[in-house]
DNA sequence: CTATACCTTATGGTATATCATGGGTTTTTA
DNA sequence: TAAAAACCCATGATATACCATAAGGTATAG
């Protein structure tokens, strides 16, 4: 998966890159977004890898635990399924793009299993950060991601 | 899933937001409601989660036995059905309104097998907070839940 | 090796269906 | 009998589905 740059249209909508669809095609014919906790971006998966992580949070925390009242609430409350259709467009939210700052054009970037949407110049400062970042982690990436 | 501002009428009658419908029409056309325990909303699902809830709680009558009658009594003897008509509306009562200190706009907020309903302002409170907290917490949950 | 035809994908526009919401009417119940 | 709740219909806004066009890329034929 490579970085797409795509319009939002004046109603918000977007393509989701051909590349994007058809992995997600072979499941079903929706993805779920959501504001990225850390960054100022969208984050999209497929609601499988959502249930799968509530699934773990079910597993890792007690039912009536503060903890996990509050990563539900956090994760479902602010994810939101989306359907493309024939076009592959979806409509990305208010509340999606003002959180990403994107206006006119949306940034997609693939993320192994998940992906973001960015705006255009956000992203190219991010970029320049990730990359800067892992250069000077390098040895010690290499050695902790080895099974990969 | 999703976080949906809708109104309350005159006569008490809150739209359940189409998604939510949706979850719950394939079973039925009803909801359970109930105050929150830990939080001043109200909580709804579906009977057969309720259900499910009841068991775990007697099963986990070992660490919980004290408070086994208390918390039963405190959700069951709370919990009230409600049936949305064909518009898809159900009609709230006072006693929750109240307790969740919702007057003209209610708020639904998605916790994936279940949701609550809140006041604007109180969950937009709430939310900060949890976003905070899960940020300042997220290397031990990165950690819990390998993902994000 | 180049030009043309074809296919895929992105994007703009439009019509249709859905949903939230308001109001009115009937039925229940206290 | 009065108040409240369930039911029904109407409407405006909005999202969704669909069609048309444009642009880019690839394969094939000349």
């Amino acid at each position: 998966m490579d970085t797409i740059f795509n319009k939002v249209d004046a109603k918000g909508r977007v393509s989701l890159p051909s590349d994007y669809r058809a992995i997600v095609k072979e499941l079903s014919t929706e993805i779920v977004c959501y504001r990225s906790l850390t960054a100022p971006c969208i984050e999209g998966c497929t609601e499988e890898l959502l249930d799968k992580l509530a699934t773990e949070i079910e597993n890792a925390t007690d039912f009536f635990s503060e903890t996990q009242d509050n990563l539900t609430n956090l994760i479902f409350g602010d994810a939101k399924r989306f359907t493309f259709d024939s076009t592959g467009r979806i409509m990305l939210t208010e509340k999606l793009l003002k959180h990403a700052s994107i206006t006119d054009t949306a940034v997609f970037v693939g993320k192994g299993r998940k992906f973001q949407i960015w705006n255009p110049e956000n992203w190219e400062k991010e970029e320049a950060r990730i990359r800067a970042e892992a250069l000077k982690n390098r040895p010690t990436l290499t050695r902790k991601t080895e099974g990969e």
